[in-house]
DNA sequence: CTGCAATATATTGTGTACAATATAATTGTA
DNA sequence: TACAATTATATTGTACACAATATATTGCAG
């Protein structure tokens, strides 16, 4: 029962099951964020902040792995929340300085609690052994190219 | 140099490399995609078309993770292009059934190779047993509830 | 020092995603 | 048998995601 159309069947992709549980992740984090009104796009640029504190816009692209078509809005919407702020480099005039706020710090504070928590609720319920492959594996595809 | 804020690094999180890689590997298939002018959503779609011939839109959706908001558009998207048709069960008149046309068989015809090229230009280069560690985990996961 | 390539960012257009809501048909039940 | 609950699907609203394009600034080659 093996013939040359099972490549195109759903059960045999690799791509289908990431693209899945990529989606499943990010809508199980959902009643976390809401708490904080945060989307999941928002959560890991505010990671980036609260780590770095300050940076140009094109760092902020390269660490989250999205393009200006995307981190543009998504700095406007954080800025109109009060979490970050806009400054102009001196040096440079093209490029702008993303920079955190002490609302953005405070923030930091309220979602301290959320990795436990979604480790607690079994949002993804892996053995040490399977999480550790898994981002090992995941990290290999991403460094491709 | 362990602090309480670590679970807040995007390095710790095993969520923000598993949307990475999606994004990535779905990337990496617009080259191949472009050519028959399909979307990766259009793509899986089509798999099941392919695989089903006949199915109840609440099918699709099921098969492919998707909801009705998702799923509504690409139907009509892809009924615009001729690769499928739809029509009222008799039994029950909410159902609607999509049926793959002739024109969605031979566009199997052409896609038939995205698979081994995908694999030949190495857009996913992994060890066999990575490869099924992957499967094994991902869908462990998307299994959880 | 001038024009041109490169860089940084923003905008536009298309296509997802999904929650929430709406609507119509069907089913179960008092 | 009316009618409430359920089911199937569509629509609306918000937020990505990214390719393509536009714009402004900078750096560099001649």
């Amino acid at each position: 029962m093996n013939d040359k159309y099972d490549c195109l069947k759903l059960e045999n992709q690799l791509c289908f099951p990431l693209y899945v549980a990529s989606k499943e992740i990010i809508r199980r984090y959902k009643p976390f964020l809401d708490k904080l009104d945060l989307t999941y796009t928002q959560y890991i640029a505010m990671m980036v902040m609260w780590e770095k504190k300050s940076l140009k816009v094109t760092e902020l692209c390269k660490c989250l792995f999205l393009d200006t078509g995307t981190v543009s809005p998504l700095i406007r919407k954080l800025k109109s929340k009060g979490y970050i702020e806009l400054s102009r480099s001196k040096e440079d005039e093209r490029i702008q300085i993303v920079t955190i706020t002490d609302k953005g710090e405070v923030l930091k504070e309220e979602a301290v609690d959320i990795p436990s928590k979604m480790i607690n609720s079994k949002c993804m319920n892996l053995s040490k052994e399977d999480a550790e492959n898994l981002y090992r594996i995941l990290y290999s595809i991403i460094q491709q190219d």
